[in-house]
DNA sequence: CAGTTATTTCAGTAATTACTGAAATAACGA
DNA sequence: TCGTTATTTCAGTAATTACTGAAATAACTG
């Protein structure tokens, strides 16, 4: 691996990172490699940079390609292709969120309710069902917020984050009143 | 694997998953398992019902409870541990998140500030410790909205999921409102 | 204490996943 | 057309991860 210090670290935490999710080491480090690039870079760059096979880099970018976590460049004249992330972070956070929700949300979702489908033949089925449900409940709530808040741009989802919080704070303060006007009506009566 | 065909597909369905993330096949198939049960299990139980090996399952067990995924019970005049899910799915999730946080948040956290406090010997360098700000604040932000939301109950978490997306409508009409105005006022100017 | 039962550890092996180098394909230009 | 360059494919191998069975430990009982 040939690159400056500060980039390597960053780099190889990325591969560690990356084999802690499903996705695998080098993976990881290409990403980072690209993230941080300030142009783009073709496959062999990428290889001199990490170290690895030419034809790691090349699966290891069809897996990025898959995912939509990376944009193919092209120069005038140079028939290479060239490899880059999006500018914008939140840009790259809805892509990731929106993989990440397509292998293993929808599978999910769409096993849960074949199963709740079907006949329980056994109270131990029965259980299980309802337990199933319940998931499926989380989850259809989950999504239904994700698939409202995903279509925001950029600076409004940062806004919506920020104000998160104060909407909770105002949840919490309208119950607090709630509940003492409640506790002293209690109070009232006893 | 020695189970109701209900509970069998729904099980297969979490080691597959389980695979595609970190966990691995058997500790995702326990989990599932717990999860639908409607008592807690013990080892031998859970040897019966995935016809894996006992050690396996021990360490699975294990696996399962570092992630804090798992209930330990006791019933009287029995020294087996039996083990459970917790009941509310919304603990589930908050476990869940709070586990992965601090498994790969946290610890990119702590690489990117450290990097970032460096000095940058190139352009390339300083170009990327700028890539390294941007996600930086990025996660900074969305762990803020985080440690606001995830100490919610249950029943205000489900309210502001609801919620989440009418506020969202809010700023959209709120935007299109000045911008209207805006338009407007540069309309007359011309 | 010895005997019984529950659980864990761990070395060895099986299974899976990652990676490489060589060959194949593809896309050009002369 | 052939030669050159870029990229992909894939069989073989390396590396990693998962799993097992046997032995060790631990926690109890009589």
């Amino acid at each position: 691996m040939n690159l400056p210090p500060l980039v390597q670290s960053f780099v190889l935490h990325f591969g560690e990172m990356g084999s802690r999710w499903g996705i695998n080491r080098t993976v990881g480090q290409i990403y980072a490699l690209l993230y941080v690039s300030p142009e783009p870079l073709n496959a062999d760059q990428i290889v001199d940079s990490l170290g690895i096979s030419r034809s790691n880099v090349s699966m290891s970018l069809r897996e990025l390609q898959a995912w939509n976590l990376v944009l193919l460049k092209h120069l005038p004249d140079d028939r290479r292709d060239f490899f880059t992330t999006p500018d914008d972070v939140w840009q790259i956070l809805r892509t990731l969120a929106e993989e990440r929700k397509k292998r293993e949300v929808d599978p999910t979702l769409s096993v849960l309710r074949e199963i709740l489908m079907q006949q329980p033949a056994s109270d131990a089925e029965r259980h299980a069902q309802a337990r199933m449900a319940e998931m499926h409940g989380l989850i259809e709530q989950l999504t239904t917020w994700y698939d409202d808040v995903k279509k925001l741009e950029t600076d409004r989802l940062a806004t919506l984050l920020t104000l998160g919080a104060k909407v909770t704070r105002l949840l919490e303060a309208k119950d607090k009143i709630i509940s003492l006007g409640r506790s002293k009506r209690n109070a009232d009566k006893a």
